[in-house]
DNA sequence: ACCTGAACACCGTTCAAGT
DNA sequence: ACCTGAACACCGTTCAAGT
């Protein structure tokens, strides 16, 4: 939170922003020294930036899980309980799937304390327990589940998405949301 | 198919144990080089009898796929369609998970073809379209859904094993196999 | 304060040279 | 026919030396 020299700064953005697209392009576990090389610093310059993968990880990624969180606010609030869930988690595969690495990152994240991608999640394990508990007070889910397995099966199944595509991981997580409403018969 | 020099195959075999016990422990990912070094082969006799990492996986847990097909046709003459179909995905869940990686490389070979894994898993696909097809005209699951997609949910979530732990994900095998039910509301 | 490249210990894969 | 290690082009991570 200090200043930073303008040099640093300067590298801190060029890393940055080199990094999203590389990280875009090749998911989670491209290689920092390609990322290095392509914003013009050395190697040790990027490790002092972001002394771990995960922490430039988390400042690539932490404003898209900021809007994670703003959008399950606002679906509680425009959506009943059980609608407003079951497109949250939509919302969210379709936004962590096309980063190749991401949902198990995230997921391995959660478990771990301490960890700066962990500590961005969660703020998302509270939202979602929220939101999880409302629907299952309505009755729109089953009063079984727990919000930390239904977060490991939408990270699981969007990561579908990268190997056999959006379509195929979207008609997946439909049939999980299904099996996630109250049973009709026994 | 033609025979082995006595010393190559005797170096087949050692690589074939080594690698067992190393994928086992470390996942598919395992380091060649270190299979190779453990076995007390150079590296280029393990290329010479594996060309590919998927040759050596392949090798490796042919037999166990085999079990899963056996398994597939005697659920199908022991069971109702459905109870048959379901069981099956578990199995299939219980024997995969365990290894680090094989449910992606097994759902990523079935797309590819001519892969020997690939070759492997298609007797699978098999077996699971007449279960499904049969669950189907039971009246056990929807009509709606094909077998690939159900293989690729099963293979996504039994991955969960290796992260979450094998309680986890059999839970969320069994929400998404209660999504692959008929729904009784709508 | 910050940057840099060399250094170390690893990979996967190929290939010329050996028996 | 088969085996071998060196070679090549990569990694991630750390550290001494520079400004």
């Amino acid at each position: 939170m200090t200043e930073l020299r303008a040099d640093a700064r300067r590298n801190r953005e060029e890393l940055l922003e080199v990094a999203r697209q590389v990280i875009r392009e090749q998911g989670v576990d491209a290689s920092l020294r390609d990322i290095a090389r392509r914003a013009g610093v050395g190697i040790a310059t990027l490790y002092r930036h972001f002394p771990t993968r995960e922490d430039l990880i988390a400042a690539i990624i932490g404003e898209g899980i900021r809007r994670l969180n703003a959008r399950a606010a606002e679906l509680s609030e425009t959506k009943p309980a059980g609608e407003a869930l079951e497109e949250w988690l939509g919302y969210i595969a379709s936004r962590i799937g096309p980063y190749n690495g991401l949902p198990a990152a995230m997921d391995d994240a959660i478990a771990m304390d301490g960890s700066p991608l962990g500590a961005l999640c969660a703020d998302l394990m509270d939202a979602g327990d929220r939101l999880l508990t409302r629907a299952q007070a309505d009755g729109a889910i089953r009063p079984d589940v727990k919000f930390p397995d239904i977060f490991t099966a939408v990270a699981a199944i969007s990561a579908i998405a990268t190997r056999s595509g959006p379509d195929t991981s979207t008609r997946i997580l439909n049939v999980y949301i299904d099996g996630l409403r109250p049973s009709g018969g026994n």
